[in-house]
DNA sequence: CTGAAAGCGCTTACAG
DNA sequence: CTGAAAGCGCTTACAG
């Protein structure tokens, strides 16, 4: 039985112009040794017919197949998107598809996802592993997007610095006791953030640590974090290592009464979608998702496309150091000066619209 | 020069066991007509050294690839992990990996980005149409999840019924004047969600629909929605037709000191991940993703694989009526009956808590 | 500069 | 129940 093939293939341009398969290869590859006048001929006839070259072909005979792997430890994560969609980016201009896994937050499935991958022939993959887990060698290159605090990390945001620059910045403000905010304390990322953060308020500052899991496992599920009793405590500013956090940490304040950025500060963490659209809008630490994304699939080529070196040597690693990309501070109107508009002063925050000098790094 | 694979190939299996590598193809892919004891000692060799099938070598012999392709309008868009993640899970299920395409909201892009999963052979695809697109007819079996009233669609949530089963929520509460909020008038989902809102809440109801597109095309990104005016003017409920604009609005309202839900109720669409972290949390309506998702695949599955019936006559053509796939209503506590607190009741929401009777399909 | 030939790893009629 | 053979569409040394 014939196998139906949507369009023409090598063989009908080959036949079409009385010349070999080999050489419209060579021809429409361009790295051939072809007659410029007949690699014209092949190109144009190729064009007029439509061809579309046989992918699954050309991985069979040359064992790559053009597609990169993105494992993720949970795709229902909110920062997904911006990971998702620089990946995607950076691989197709590199002219390579992406494959998804999701590893749902288990560390079983996430194996289970990158096996998968393999078996799909990917070249490669990027995988943001789940919190505390090693990427064993898969026998295929892995670049790991993670922190740079991670051993065998590849490329991140450097979250350290990220949450010194915030700490600077809720210092210069004058905030002096900080309430700091994470989800979890087993995770790298948040606790190289709240690192950063301790780091730039500096010594004089009074920090207090609240980790939402220890609270929800005593409160419940969504429960109060106790926030309003911190502000009235004399807590001035609260800085999430999370976006999400914030926005739970925004609206919790407001209900109870308190206004933001009036009477205490708030800032995030990762500048995700919502976050200029609330009100206030949310001051914020912003990855440059392009650039990891770019730095990752770089390193990925780097391995699976020989240029002439000892690319064995490599094989399943990607680099040997960690690429740190600075974050970048966005302050919008949740942030200002301690008690800056009184409690009473209900329309007139234009004090705390940011200037283009607080845009900055 | 010889490619090196990673693993073993059939032909080791066959050698090894001294049978041919048709054999070996029979046995392990279960269709062939083998003897059991054959069956289970090339399962056993195959399981021993790790035998890996080549995709691309079965490709390029049965023209299909096992790879589906998700091509949506925007990742950015928060709804994507919810998207993604039901069809990545349904597609591995039924043995299809996913390669994901962005359009990043343009018409052009989206075209290519089709253009681009047909060469990489694709055996199917899902698509997220951008706002009034229609996907033509791409040679390749395609499923479309936008909603009912879209022609050529496929399968979706039934947006109208879910804005009519939030109306009658709110018109039970005892809502008769409510602000209807959306972002774009162009969207086909959002208007049939308005006009399930309206339908639900009767023909006594006093709606008005604003538009954000419109209103900040006067005010400015990020403007103010004017809402505490609206509130102030006697408008007990904001209805947005999507969590995003829920949020601006609970934020906006709560910043310009009107409680919610003692003085005005809020609701959203699509529940979010942070729809139940904020304070109060958001009453919103909830899509069956994963169902949509199976019937989605399904539906793909249904043209790619020939049952032994006339397939060719489907061909690009996946379903002729549309699946609606009914929404649920998850109320939670930003919504109340109108002014049921009072403006200064401060720390007594209780009355305001879902009862299990409330959370109805 | 161009072509003939081999082969990537699999599956599928077909013959035995 | 099992095997020999052909072929999916491409690329790559190699010879001319």
């Amino acid at each position: 039985m014939a196998i139906t093939r949507t369009g023409p293939n090598m063989n009908v341009i080959a036949a079409a112009l009385g010349v070999s398969a080999a050489t419209v290869s060579n021809a429409l590859s361009g790295k051939g040794r072809v007659s410029p006048e007949l690699i014209e001929r092949i190109r144009a006839k190729a064009a007029e017919i439509g061809y579309v070259p046989s992918l699954a072909a050309r991985a069979l005979r040359t064992g790559r197949t053009g597609v990169l792997g993105l494992v993720l430890p949970d795709i229902a994560n909110p920062l997904f998107p911006q990971i998702a969609q620089a990946i995607e980016n950076a691989a197709s201009a590199a002219g390579y598809g992406v494959l998804i896994a999701d590893s749902r937050g288990d560390v079983a499935m996430q194996t289970e996802a990158i096996n998968r991958l393999i078996e799909r022939g990917v070249d490669g993959m990027v995988v943001v592993p789940r919190r505390g887990t090693r990427i064993a060698d898969v026998g295929c290159p892995v670049a790991v997007i993670d922190t740079p605090s991670t051993p065998g990390n590849t490329v991140a945001a450097d979250h350290w610095d990220g949450g010194a620059q915030m700490g600077r910045h809720l210092a210069a403000l004058g905030h002096r006791r900080v309430v700091l905010i994470g989800t979890s304390s087993s995770s790298n990322v948040q606790n190289d953030r709240i690192g950063g953060l301790k780091a730039g308020l500096g010594p004089e500052a009074e920090c207090e640590t609240l980790w939402i899991e220890k609270v929800e496992a005593v409160g419940g599920k969504g429960c109060s974090l106790g926030l309003a009793e911190n502000a009235r405590a004399g807590f001035t500013a609260f800085a999430a290592v999370s976006d999400l956090s914030a926005l739970r940490a925004l609206t919790e304040l407001q209900r109870a009464g308190i206004r933001v950025p009036e009477m205490v500060s708030v800032t995030g963490f990762d500048d995700l979608v919502w976050s200029p659209v609330v009100t206030p809008a949310l001051t914020t630490m912003r990855m440059d998702m392009a650039m990891i994304a770019d730095l990752a699939i770089a390193a990925l080529i780097r391995v699976i496309e020989p240029e002439g070196e000892a690319e064995e040597a490599a094989a399943g690693k990607v680099a040997s150091e960690t690429d740190r990309v600075p974050m970048q501070l966005v302050v919008r109107q949740s942030t200002g000066a301690p008690h800056s508009g009184g409690a009473l002063n209900l329309h007139a925050p234009t004090s705390n619209k940011p200037t283009a000098g607080e845009l900055k790094s």
